[in-house]
RNA sequence: GGCCUGUUGGAGAAACGGUUAACUCACUUGCCUUUCACGCAAGCAUUCACGGGUUCGAAUCCCGUACAGGUCACCA
């Protein structure tokens, strides 16, 4: 195994899970770093939860993120099928094998008899682990269960007093006894491989090298380590990275509403996918200087298992708009049009309006937009919304003296002004200036407030210029 | 309950026995600016969960305690 292979290989159960994202995210960073290959694997072995689209919504999610899968299901390698239920053959070949060895046995338990076992053993506080009670059936068994017409499953023997060790690339060495184990499901009663099962097959047979994943996967390794042991077959190196926590510090389950637990959200949102890409990348990782923005190509680069956390991760919303503004403000404003302008289509009615126009209020927010959606709110006020109530500090302001002359002043000048620039409106708040003495905060403050209905926003001259002059007489009015 | 793992400021995180305990986000303050935002600058852990040890010296090594998390399926 002297090429680096490592997979990504989710169940096509649902949507791409941001923490499935980050798993994928660190397998093809270590791959790429390595030169090596990025293989997609979809473990659909549970066929009453799969889902249809899956799949492909998987792919999708992760080539927008910039993870290109070098073989999977979509763009098959040599390794091929690269989905489970196309690979039965395959298992069913060597679970004989495993069976002729005596590696394995068949079990006729019932789950009502497997239930009331491990009830047992939970009540007399000891690990449930499976009896035994079919690892030493006679023929004579065997055929009185054949003959009752009972299912069976495919259990692994499990090795007594046997020490499980590893190096793990992030938790160093690990290890675990074999007694707290018990003979396991290999083969469910329909005839499918359980995941510890064909994972172990696939792996081997896909070349895998290296598997990045989930704390949540530690104790399974015990479980395929058994399993490579019995075939003979090389163990790949394992490296078991921190959970992704929410604010409760708990794992991220799928019902938790706190933050948006998938990728398409984000790309729904008007997320930018190499922005993603970078805050998944320092999500149980760090960089080594004090720069934490990069590309996808340095953080190729730069990818060092070393550096992997130990301790989980919290995803940290704030930093991830943050990150995001910064993508943002580096794109140029055609890039950012395109990304806003789908979603104040969505919110107003822009058939009458120029792509020049709505393309100068982009332009407003770019520096401080930390994702496409944002915009919205953000420019709420060239809209015709409701806005919000005046705070009293703006009522305050609007019933000083000065403020009436304030007004009074610039709609005299503003009307003067025929061709509607910036540059002449900021002529005409000066000119207003001169005119009535008003200066300043006082003189800025009441116009902003008038015209827009808002107390801080972007430059005046340049919403004024987008409100329009009939707009902005109106309002003064 | 068994097994496994972790614990450095509000969040991420560096430090690999000897530094004033990096850096980033957030926060606070100041500058810039009509305002907001952007940008810039500064501040923010007398201390590394706690208690013992080892050592000339410990956030770093060892032991124990506490707390947190993961896992114990015919789910992956």
């Amino acid at each position: 195994m002297d090429r680096v292979r490592v997979r990504y290989a989710p169940s096509p159960t649902g949507n791409s899970h941001i923490g499935g994202a980050r798993s994928a995210l660190f397998n093809y960073l270590y791959a790429k770093h390595n030169g090596g290959d990025f293989v997609f694997r979809s473990e659909d072995t549970d066929i009453a939860r799969n889902i249809p689209g899956g799949e492909d919504s998987q792919i999708d999610n992760l080539i927008w993120l910039g993870i290109i899968p070098d073989e999977s299901p979509r763009n098959p390698g040599k390794y091929g099928p690269y989905r489970q239920m196309e690979r039965l053959d395959l298992y069913n070949e060597w679970t004989k094998w495993l069976l002729d060895h005596d590696y394995a046995y068949r079990c006729y338990c019932t789950h009502e008899e497997l239930d009331a076992e491990h009830e047992r053993q939970t009540e007399a506080k000891v690990a449930p682990k499976y009896s035994g009670h079919c690892a030493h059936l006679t023929p004579e068994q065997i055929a009185a269960y054949e003959a009752e017409g009972r299912e069976f499953v495919i259990r692994l023997r499990c090795p007594e007093d046997v020490i499980y060790r590893f190096k793990d690339l992030v938790r160093g060495d690990v290890s675990f006894e074999s007694n707290g184990i018990g003979d396991w499901v290999i083969v469910k009663a329909n005839g499918i491989p359980t995941y510890n099962y064909a994972v172990v097959v696939d792996d081997h047979f896909m070349e895998i090298s290296h598997v990045f994943r989930g704390e949540e996967h530690l104790s399974n390794t015990p479980k395929q380590i058994m399993l490579f042991n019995y075939f003979g077959w090389e163990v790949p190196t394992y490296g078991h990275m921190t959970l992704v926590v929410n604010e409760e510090r708990k794992k991220l389950s799928k019902r938790d509403e706190s933050i948006m637990q998938f990728v398409s959200q984000y790309k729904d949102q008007g997320y930018l996918p190499d922005a993603m890409f970078n805050f998944f990348a320092l999500l149980g990782w760090s960089p080594e200087g004090e720069e934490e923005i990069f590309t996808h190509d340095q953080l190729i680069e730069l990818f060092d298992v070393n550096r992997l956390s130990k301790s989980p991760s919290m995803f940290d919303k704030q930093k991830l708009t943050w990150i995001n503004n910064r993508y943002i403000k580096d794109r140029n404003l055609e890039d950012v049009v395109a990304l806003c302008k789908p979603f104040l289509e969505k919110a107003y009615d822009l058939s009458d309006k120029s792509d020049e126009w709505v393309s100068s209020i982009i332009a407003l927010y770019h520096d401080q937009l930390s994702y496409g959606a944002e915009i919205v709110e953000l420019s709420k006020l060239f809209f015709d919304q409701e806005l919000p109530e005046l705070p009293e500090e703006a009522k305050e302001i609007l019933e000083h003296e000065d403020a009436a002359k304030a007004i009074a002043g610039f709609k005299e000048e503003i009307s003067k002004v025929e061709d509607f620039t910036a540059e002449n409106i900021k002529a005409a708040i000066k000119a207003t200036q001169v005119a009535t003495g008003v200066k300043g905060k006082m003189l800025f403050m009441p116009i902003r407030i008038a015209t827009t209905g808002i107390m801080h926003g972007p430059d005046l001259a340049s919403s004024l210029m987008i409100l329009g002059k009939d707009k902005v007489l109106t309002k003064l009015s």
